[in-house]
DNA sequence: CTACAATATGAACATGAACTCACATTTCGA
DNA sequence: TCGAAATGTGAGTTCATGTTCATATTGTAG
């Protein structure tokens, strides 16, 4: 059973839709990166993405259906970034496997941080059956990493402490993308400071 | 020379007026704690307000002059509360000047959590001409405290701590009031221990 | 080659929300 | 009391944007 069954849109089964479909998306794209989500309008992808209004609404069903798609690319990149690093953690020096961690969580932002943020920014919604948080991934993974090594840490509340550190680090991350009087490199560096001092750890001197 | 010269709006004189213009923000206030800043339409707020929408523009240019409003008093409050600590921080163990700092910040934040997490997300605009920070009055407390302290707190770049600590600090008290699952008081430990700890320094227990 | 399915089009429609304006009502000083 | 200033009204205008649908074009199987 599919997970939208009721729908009214066209799947694309010639290459020439296929490309249709992955112009509108790279349009979706640019257009958040470029002007934020507020800036995304229906009839602006599609005359970025070069296609007309109607061919957009074969494929997708609606607006929101556009951005859930890069939604679901986001979140799969970062699972698959993080989940690498994840079984390296059961063992080895703790430093290592927060380093790792780390490391993961600042190369996928840097690859894209302004469309990066723009999506995290959807995932958090406020106030009426909408739902404040973090990717399912990244939450997963972090919440895997603490419950390993929770008594090494000297974690009580697994739950809260990986709620304090995702929230602060994307947080921190994510600003400065708009501040950009700070350089990413200092900026990770003092996620690395507030992620070690938050669990009293040393800071270890930066890898690589 | 007054900050909005070129105003077309009147400005109250009567008792009545007076009631208008607190009503309509009363109703704004309103709207934005339980709908949030998408949910605010001035036919809406006038509606709530028990005006008529012309009244509104009577008083307000436009559906941003309701929330600016509502900024400058949230600043102001903020300013207020911050302000009163601010001379206390020269003398006395950093702990202290630091709790106190601390303290403050979640006062405010306890009375009115919603509307302040809306109207702080107000003072953060992505993208073109918009900026995103923190209200003014809190970043220069911030900076005034890091800078009277920094060699003692070992801090090299107060611009780079300020911008952490503030960034870092309410992302966890924003994001805890739509993650209902963790209580303030623990948020609040959290955020002491994600303070103390990236500034190096032993959690002191809690104060009051 | 032909017929049918897949794909593409964009004018038109529907909706909602910001804002205006000509007019009505209330207040208050002279 | 009376008139002008202050205040209040809400239907209507304007505009932007999401979405639909009748129709046209293109691809492909037989």
């Amino acid at each position: 059973m599919p997970s939208k069954p009721i729908d009214r849109v066209r799947k694309p089964r010639q290459q020439r839709a296929l490309a249709t479909v992955d112009a509108i998306l790279q349009a979706t794209a640019q257009i958040i990166r470029r002007d934020g989500l507020a800036g995304l309008t229906t009839n602006t992808v599609a005359r970025v993405a070069g296609v007309s209004i109607g061919t957009l609404y074969q494929y997708f069903t609606d607006k929101e259906a556009l951005y859930d798609a890069l939604f679901e690319r986001a979140d799969a990149i970062f699972a698959e970034r993080l989940g690498a690093v994840l079984p390296t953690l059961h063992t080895g020096p703790i430093d290592d496997a927060i380093d790792a961690f780390l490391e993961a969580t600042f190369s996928v932002r840097r690859e894209d941080p302004t469309l990066v943020r723009e999506v995290l920014r959807l995932f958090r919604r406020g106030a009426d059956s909408r739902v404040e948080q973090i990717p399912s991934s990244i939450t997963r993974a972090v919440h895997a990493l603490l419950e390993i090594r929770k008594e090494e840490l000297g974690i009580h509340n697994v739950e809260r402490a990986a709620f304090v550190l995702l929230t602060a680090t994307h947080a921190v991350l994510i600003n400065r993308i708009v501040d950009e009087q700070f350089q990413i490199d200092d900026i990770e560096d003092e996620v690395r400071r507030l992620v070690f001092g938050y669990l009293r750890l040393p800071t270890p001197p930066r890898p690589d």
